[in-house]
DNA sequence: CTGTTAGCGCCTTCAA
DNA sequence: TTGAAGGCGCTAACAG
């Protein structure tokens, strides 16, 4: 029934060579002769043999694997991105393993424990926590030996390459936008304070307020993780306003779609009584009801790239600089934005 | 700068001990006597070892590592699932590889070569394809011997160890809800035809029908691949429609959320011109507006207790028959279904 | 309780 | 162009 798992020594006897011969037509087929590697190939094809993966690894001392670490997961937000590093990788040979992040301390070492014990070549790390300024700290030693790229985050001074899209001048596109619509009593729901893409957006938010001759001091502001919760937490605190923003942004679609859906259920509307906008353009910001006018980030472009980079990375590219690639944003109009005539604060 | 990894060797050295009694401290603890254990230890904490993967997976004929083929890592039905499965294995000390599974052809030989290379132990597969008839006539062959659980669909006649919903009692218990709500016009937006979960859900759906005297022959319907897009194109469809069923059970969230935003594209609204229940309780369920009432899955047990089950099968446990786990699913009454005077069809 | 030994399957000099 | 041989790092008998 379970026959064995045919080995390199099996092809070689089939096709009466050695297993040296067998290994180069696998990975230097023009080394060998024509007609022998003709055989060798037949002889492969006929016991369906597949290199092991673990003696091969053993031997190259590397797995063709990346690591992708994330902070959750379930998070809609990085399916899309996923699936451009899963595309990217499988293209060029590479298997690509998750972890989920857990905020749990010590996670550093487990990480690294990918690549001291040969289970990963390199990482993909989608870590913005500004607390984490360990892991910088142990650039230099032998940390620094992981390989890795930073993705849509970014470890502040961790000197790492790092792929993500240009924040703050996504947020300014956003708050130019808004005021365009006649808005100036602009509020904000921030995502977790010690993110730096929380830092980011919030230079983005002031400096356009600013421009336009607004004072970001004096807009309401709520903060929290990015997730549902935080647009719900934010609503039930909206509605008890006083002077109420006219227009709301919101750090991620997700905690725009909570904040709009726990609105609703107070009896108010978007847009007709604030308008809404988000960031990232997740694949529900368009089927949500009113649809999710917000700033795109080129998800697919932003996983290929990370992992583009960090293949070549492992591959003997990049001898040079660290790499640091930002992507633009985009607007995207749809219907939780009305305009209004400009009034005073 | 970069330190060499540490080896077996060089903690035995440190330690000095044999590698036998390195490696027993590691996997068999008791039979070393604790003073020479402590000393063992001590040498591995100070040079910071790491047994490598790759060797100890040659040596043991086993990589502790979990493979998970999706259909589309994107859609966000996974998720949950997927952080489920991470969890479970993780505590387990299982890694968990992610692949997305292409439609193309061949796809059955790349997912098997991750066995016969030794890179993965077992497999979780989420497959429903009827069309992939090929898979069950491998058993019996080598195939058969890549431990492989089926999650969420399952591949019928296949005789693989399953993990699923109930997908009929759950679309029974869907329309037993809209009938009780006074509908009798309740049509359907099912999924790929060539799916499983097509045809349990279809089945729960005409024997519910059946059981209140409605002939679910007579029913709107109309079919597609699981996402928005076919919502958008069932509800293009439904608005032209002279008798319009009252209520409409759609075999998806995705597909019931882009059913309900593009309705509203077309100035209907849920529910005062039609009720609309999905299947999943994805997170953006509750987000949606108005909120979806429809039938919760055990996002969290259906990928806990897959990959235990898997675990188990990989340990040596399961000796005896192949598991089915079937899981009940919940009605989450929410704000998409609206109660009608009965009225007839 | 501990050490010695022999590979796991593959790649890669070094010779022929 | 091909083969022989050694070893990657670890574990699992088998001795002692």
């Amino acid at each position: 029934m379970t026959e064995k798992i045919p080995t390199i020594q099996d092809v070689a006897r089939i096709a009466g060579v050695s297993t040296a011969t067998v290994s180069r037509v696998l990975s230097a087929p023009d080394m060998v002769r024509a007609r022998t590697r003709e055989r060798v190939t037949d002889a492969i094809e006929s016991v369906g043999f597949t290199p092991n993966m673990a003696a091969q690894s053993l031997r190259r001392r590397r797995v063709k694997t990346v690591l992708v670490a994330l902070p959750n997961i379930g998070n809609s937000f990085f399916g899309p991105i996923v699936d451009a590093i899963e595309r990217a990788c499988t293209e060029r040979g590479y298997d690509v393993l998750i972890v989920n992040r857990r905020p749990d301390s010590s996670d550093d070492a487990s990480l690294l424990s990918y690549f001291n014990s040969n289970r990963a070549d390199g990482l993909l790390l989608f870590d913005g926590s500004t607390s984490r300024s360990n892991w910088s700290a142990r650039v230099g030693n032998r940390e620094l030996a992981f390989p890795t790229v930073n993705v849509c985050e970014l470890i502040e001074g961790g000197g790492l390459p790092t792929v993500l899209s240009d924040n703050e001048g996504g947020v300014e596109m956003a708050i130019d936008y808004l005021v365009r619509m006649g808005h100036r009593n602009i509020g904000r729901v921030a995502g977790p304070e010690e993110n730096v893409l929380n830092r980011q957006r919030g230079l983005g938010y002031a400096k356009a307020l600013k421009r336009h001759g607004i004072d970001p001091g004096l807009q309401w502001r709520h903060a929290g993780p990015f997730g549902f919760q935080t647009g719900h937490d934010a609503a039930r605190r909206f509605v008890e306003l006083a002077d109420k923003p006219s227009a709301v942004f919101c750090d991620a679609d997700e905690i725009a779609i909570g904040f709009i859906s726990e609105l609703h259920a107070h009896g108010l509307t978007c847009p007709n009584d604030v308008s809404v906008m988000g960031f990232d353009d997740i694949p529900f910001a368009a089927q949500s009801s009113p649809p999710l006018t917000t700033i795109r980030q080129q998800h697919k472009q932003l996983g290929r790239l990370a992992a583009e980079l960090l293949m070549d990375m492992l591959e003997g590219g990049l001898q040079g600089e660290t790499a640091h690639v930002v992507l633009a944003c985009e607007l995207v109009e749809r219907q939780t934005v009305r305009a209004i005539a400009p009034t005073q604060t």
